[in-house]
DNA sequence: TATATATGCAACCATTTAATTGCACAAGAA
DNA sequence: TTCTTGTGCAATTAAATGGTTGCATATATA
């Protein structure tokens, strides 16, 4: 087993993406966290595990409740990976800018 | 079945990413894509579907093969909902800005 | 026309995933 | 101490995933 977890496959998830997005300002409990959702605790505790395996959150006990939050490092591997493609769609914008530039100077 | 797909889960695969990488600047075919990889062409290409019905991809039919390229609208999806967190590390930076700002007037 | 090539699609299979239920255990509250 | 609460973990299950092989079809080439 072990399955090899990555950043990419943690946010494949529609309802991991949400728990990301409850937990990127303040940290929530595994209990808040599973009010937000139709599913069970137990449902959400697994989901948990996964973001926590891809080290997407970090958690911090506090009595017997556990604390979990956003680590935003990790996100940033999605944003380095989509650098090189962002530069691909502002190079395409650029070529429309060319084009519209032309299109312009025909009119002259 | 007609799972419902979306670009989140399009990406989650390694091979798929390495699709995608492949087909960022030049349009190719199935079989010079499997060409690249370890598993069958129907492997591939099953991929590719994937890929197509996320519209992450987009086909041009040229003769009995088809080419296959990327279309980064979708790709930006990505980076609309990457946008938010983005800001949040950005803030983070800043902060870390503010105590190293303060660490120096402490020294003066 | 006959043959080779490029591709998609269907059937099948092993593994993974996401969810459920039940239970154990530690930390507060009575 | 006894009870309640918050949590993690194990077993089970249904569905999805990623791969395989075999086959049908359309387009080139001999």
């Amino acid at each position: 087993m072990e399955t090899r977890r990555d950043i990419f496959q943690a946010i494949a998830d529609p309802t991991r993406r949400a728990i990301i997005g409850l937990i990127a300002i303040t940290a929530m409990t595994p209990g808040d966290l599973a009010a937000h959702f139709n599913t069970s605790r137990q449902a959400i505790s697994k989901h948990i595990k996964v973001l926590v395996e891809c080290e997407v959150i970090k958690q911090r006990n506090a009595g017997r409740e556990i604390l979990y939050q956003l680590d935003l490092n990790k996100m940033k591997e999605v944003d380095e990976w989509l650098e090189k493609y962002r530069c691909l769609w502002e190079k395409r914008f650029d070529q429309l800018e060319n084009v519209l530039e032309k299109l312009k100077t025909k009119k002259k």
